[in-house]
DNA sequence: TTGACACCTTACCGATTGGTAGGTAGCCTG
DNA sequence: CAGGCTACCTACCAATCGGTAAGGTGTCAA
């Protein structure tokens, strides 16, 4: 891997890890075992370097959740499928998710970045999705765009609430909530099919 | 108001606005026009200084939720009330929510903060709430804990959502979003029913 | 009247921050 | 082999960080 990709590796996962401020170039640049200026050789200032992480971020979520909604499965399939990524994503799609994360928390201040731009098309996707089914007689009930972002907060909400919830009850305990949630989630997607 | 107040309340806004982090103790004297010594007389250290405004917030939060989930109301509009305390919530509750889900993002590192224990108790409420409602035959479906976190995780997403929907959608779309997705959750709590 | 305390100040500290300036070693191309 | 480009380096910078030391002022009780 070129140095350029590991520090941008090395950036996002400390980004999520820490957020922007808690985070300094240093850091990123250290852990490589180059200095600082290697590092400002590849991105010309934090700045870049944070935006140069969240577009590759977004870009992998993108193309991450694409086979599974994109293919020619049937919207309700479609929605499970997504449920299911985001409910137990690998590792980097995980960071990319806190990345995210923050990024809605923070973004009323530095609010430049396109991330929302990216994002947009996946959300109009899924929104055609849930219309056209409409259109074929099912989710006759609900208001597509709520309802998948009502999906979507459930599903991301309790995967940052993971390591507090870790903490507040045992293993055991966590590993049925888990389960338990998802399903839950899942039903709602049938029930309201 | 006195000035260790003041300190606290200012402290909150700053810490919800830029995390911990991307806020100086600096800034917060700034802004109260007493220097950064001033504050360090109140709050021997930054640490102190984020912990006490953390359980200022977290007392804030139960305090406010208090008179509308322990009413001698039924299980259902408890609920339904504690859905739209929080999905339109008043300014310092807005802030509060923000912070605590900066903390939730945080607390995998800076662990040791004790606010989970805090809204333990609220979480414990309202899943006895649904139990005890389940006794009484309703509420079949469900697993108590995962349904209430998802409703808690879907309104609070949404929460943080809403500056970047504002840009990505028009005032109006954004208006009958938001009402249309509080509608949704409102028809998710009365079908569990 | 004295002294203890709460509440604030200025002055200062070492460490770390993001970033600039200016170089150097290796490689590719003319 | 000359020149330029990529990919780094060391050295340095001003600004800001959280925090200490020491002192001033007002209030209030002994």
């Amino acid at each position: 891997m070129k140095t350029r990709e590991k520090l941008l590796l090395k950036a996002e996962i400390l980004f999520s890890e820490r957020g922007f401020y808690g985070t300094s170039i240093n850091d990123v640049a250290a852990e490589l075992t180059i200095s600082k200026q290697g590092l400002l050789h590849h991105f010309p200032s934090k700045e870049k370097l944070y935006a140069a992480v969240l577009e590759s971020a977004v870009t992998h979520l993108v193309e991450n959740l694409k086979p599974n909604i994109e293919h020619e499965l049937a919207p309700r399939e479609q929605l499970l499928n997504l449920l299911n990524v985001l409910a137990a994503p690998d590792k980097r799609t995980h960071r990319v998710i806190l990345l995210l994360m923050r990024e809605l928390l923070d973004n009323k201040e530095r609010s430049e970045h396109a991330h929302q731009w990216f994002l947009k098309p996946v959300l109009d996707h899924l929104e055609g999705l849930v219309k056209a089914s409409q259109k074929q007689g099912h989710f006759q009930e609900i208001k597509p765009l709520a309802f998948i972002y009502q999906l979507l907060g459930a599903v991301q909400y309790f995967l940052i609430s993971e390591p507090t919830l870790k903490k507040l009850y045992s293993a055991k305990t966590f590993k049925t909530l888990k389960k338990q949630h998802l399903l839950e989630l899942e039903r709602l997607i049938t029930s309201a099919y």
